[in-house]
Parts: C-alpha cells; sequence; structure tokens
DNA sequence: ATTAATAATTTGTAATTCGCAAGTATTGTC
DNA sequence: GACAATACTTGCGAATTACAAATTATTAAT
C-alpha cells in the first residue's frame, strides 16, 4: 500500500486538471486567463466579497491581484462598489456580462467533464465524484498544505 | 445526477493541487518554481526524452521551454547531451543535484499525501485512489480537452 | 555532390505577470 | 486630535511568456 506512487498520480492529474481548465477559458467566443476564469467564480461564488478576501482564496499577493481587478473592470466583467459601512473595502460583484462569460465557462467545462465521465458507468461515476469531494474535504481540514486562510 | 455541481468541485480541486504542487517546491532548503518541478519530474519519469518532447507534454511554447531548461542548467540540476544519431536534438537528464532535489520533493509530497490520506480508513483511502486512477486514465483517453500530444 | 526542404533548438524582442516597497485613504484607539 | 492599523493602489524592477527570425543539423531531390 505504501509502494504507491502518490505523487505521481497528482502531478499528473494536477496537469491535466490545469489543461482543462485552460481549454475552457479558451473556447467559443471566451478569451480570458486561468487566473481570470478563478476570479470570476470566486466572486460569483462568494457572498459581497472584499477585493482582499477573493486575494486570499486564491492566494495570490494583493497588489497583483489589485491589478487583475482593473483588467476585468475594463473588460467590462467585474464591478467595484465601495462598502456602506466602511469605505476602505472594495465590494466586487460580477456585471451582467461577467455572469453570462462564467456561465459559459461552467457549461463548457461540465461538457467535457461530462464527456470524461461518460465512459464510466453510473457507480463508477458516483464512486469516483464521492472520492472527489471527501478528498477535498479532507485537504481543506488538513489546512497543512493545500488551503488558504478563506478556503 | 446531473445537479451535481462538478465544475465546483474541480475548480476547487484544481485550485488546491496546485496549492499543494507550490508548496512542496518551497520547502526546507528547496527553493524552485512550480514548473522548474514538473520539469523535473517530466525528465525523470521519461526514457531519454528531447528538449522538444517535454516541452510538448508540458503543454508549453518551445522557445519558453528551452530559456527554462537554460536556468535548469545553470542551477546545476540539469544536463544536456547531444543525440548519439541525430545531433540536432538535445537529450535532458537530471545531474545527481536534480535527482536529489527531485527526491526530496518527492518525498515532501508524499508526506503531504499521507498526512491528508492519514485522516481516511483503509478502505477509504484505497477507493479514493483508485478512483484518482481511473478518472487520470479516462482523461487521457478522452483527449479532448486535457492531454497533450506526449501524455 | 549541391541545393532545397525540413526539423530541433536558440536568440531578439516585446508584452504580460508578478511581488516587494512605498504611497493614499479610511477607520479605530488612546 | 495624534497615531496606529487596515484596505487598497501605484512605482518599479525582475521573472515569465510567446511570436518571429536566426542557427545548426538532417534528410530529400535533382
Amino acid at each position: 500500500m505504501e509502494s504507491e506512487n502518490l505523487r505521481g498520480l497528482f502531478q499528473l492529474l494536477t496537469r491535466r486538471f490545469g489543461l482543462l481548465n485552460k481549454n475552457c477559458c479558451r473556447a467559443d467566443e471566451i478569451e480570458i486567463s486561468l487566473v481570470q476564469s478563478h476570479i470570476l467564480y470566486e466572486i460569483n461564488r462568494q457572498h459581497k466579497p472584499s477585493i482582499q478576501q477573493i486575494a486570499e482564496t486564491l492566494g495570490t499577493d494583493i497588489t497583483t491581484f489589485s491589478r487583475q481587478i482593473q483588467s476585468l473592470i475594463k473588460m467590462n466583467l467585474v464591478m467595484k462598489t465601495p462598502d456602506e459601512e466602511d469605505r476602505r473595502i472594495s465590494i466586487l460583484s460580477l456585471t451582467e456580462e461577467g455572469v453570462k462569460v462564467n456561465n459559459r465557462i461552467e457549461q463548457q467545462m461540465n461538457d467535457y467533464l461530462n464527456e470524461i465521465f461518460s465512459t464510466m458507468n453510473e457507480f463508477e461515476k458516483e464512486t469516483v465524484v464521492r472520492s472527489l469531494k471527501l478528498l477535498n474535504d479532507r485537504m481543506v481540514k488538513s489546512s497543512v498544505c493545500c488551503t488558504t486562510p478563506w478556503g
């Protein structure tokens, strides 16, 4: 059991996940970077997130992130609204266009994933999805390596 | 079954895998970049690989890759040997130091992974590992999105 | 054998990304 | 009200990246 080459398995999976993600941003009429797709995803997922929150979630330097947001605003995908209670804080949200792009990526990604899962029977698919969820859950809880303050 | 948010699951896992990888390159006395660790891994894995082979495996532009190799040679982690039969080709290999670094990353990574898996019982662990292998296998075969000519 | 076409790799150049240090604006504390 | 802390932005230099063109080596055509 200990002789499994876990590192190799993860190394390859990481690469494939990366490619999967990358391809999904460059399909149809969408032309955004991998990082930008992660930002859209997180802004959409979190509740009235600040710049700092998303930056920490994604583990990127806040100065870099500040500029990334500026780009996305220029592209009309993201909006910045000053917080009512603390005007140092900028609340991030997706524009109508941003929501559209995010949805299209989601669609594209789910298509790919379903295509991959279509080669499995229902039982295998369920097992794999449950396994991924379990793994994800334990990686969060481990907190030793692969998570950030905001999850 | 169709209502699962597969994209979200994969988005998060991709990020965590990335962080896991990243942390493993910046631990102990090791100080190499994420890309560099993938290069070392692949050079070690493949049989007498050429520059082009590894570049394609990793999906990076060959000119970029050429420079990455130059750095690794300067760092004394990688060696370039002209192919006997076709002297246009440079065969890549790890130096003694390169092997050491690669092993240390592997060790570090396996430690992290074992720590994560230690929160599961033997059955869960086996199921998860088997699931990941299956998924990896199907991603390769799908060839629609997440693989490169050389695997 | 000479020339042309192809292939593997490198270099020129320019754009983008990134992060530290320092700055501005706002809020909280004493 | 002075001073520190917080949220964010800007200045700047370093690192990363990719396209185009050059370089070197091989193969094919004549």
